[in-house]
DNA sequence: GCATTCTGCTAACTAGAGCAAGCACAATGG
DNA sequence: CCATTGTGCTTGCTCTAGTTAGCAGAATGC
């Protein structure tokens, strides 16, 4: 009984917290983006309760993630049922993107590729 | 007022009542197989009350419909038919990423953050 | 020094999801 | 004619998601 996905609000709080804290922003200003008081999202954040899909969902707005991944991460949704091969994903997202230059594309791929230490080329 | 997807309880009602009868199923067979009371089951039917998304899960699997076809009737889910091709931004991507660790993964947006001069908030 | 304004968190409360027990009515059949 | 067993529904309760009000500490400025 460690991580298991379902019931795993640890695992959940954590996530969001990474969010917010990566889009620098404070429990209140996410509160308000999410229409949720503070002391709540406090307590979602530390695993102390559990938010409802509606919650999930609000969430995912200010957080401009999509609600699947939420649901995921709550174990109310399946890992997506046609997952395509997760290594091409981020630099699918990252060529597609209109607000980069080409030089930011080239070197936001290499970073990534830095991480995942994939080959460049695939 | 007259279809909307949210909060139309009763649109999601009707349809787990059409779809427990067609099973020839009795309220206290369902409410049985999915692990809930059956006054409950009697009350979402009836649009009187609001099941969570655990409740929904153990619904779909008692009438052997997937999970999102209830999500999607509650209003927590879009219909999401399959080519997701407006929101995959390169946030989702990062964010969705099993290939990175947490610290990678926040790094990353900092730096996409910086190249989009995006204001983390918004 | 001490206000102000952030940050996150605690406490106390309200509303509603979800439950067990029991009711009213039909249909069986002894 | 009554007992049984099925149906769906009402009542009253418990527990917890989610709220508002307020607290302690860190960082700014007067």
């Amino acid at each position: 009984m460690s991580r298991n996905p379902l019931n795993d609000l640890a695992g959940l709080g954590d996530y969001l917290r990474e969010q917010r804290l990566s889009h620098r922003l404070s429990l209140r200003q996410l509160s308000e983006l999410a229409g949720i008081s503070n002391p709540y999202l406090s307590q979602i954040e530390r695993g102390l309760k559990r938010p409802s899909a509606e919650i999930l969902q609000q969430l995912a707005k200010g957080l401009e993630v999509s609600a699947e991944t939420l649901y995921v991460k709550a174990g109310i949704l399946e890992h997506h049922p046609e997952a395509e091969s997760t290594t091409s994903t981020v630099r699918d997202a990252i060529a597609a993107d209109p607000n980069l230059t080409d030089r930011q594309r080239a070197t936001l791929l290499d970073i990534y590729e830095s991480f995942t230490g994939a080959d460049p080329q695939r």
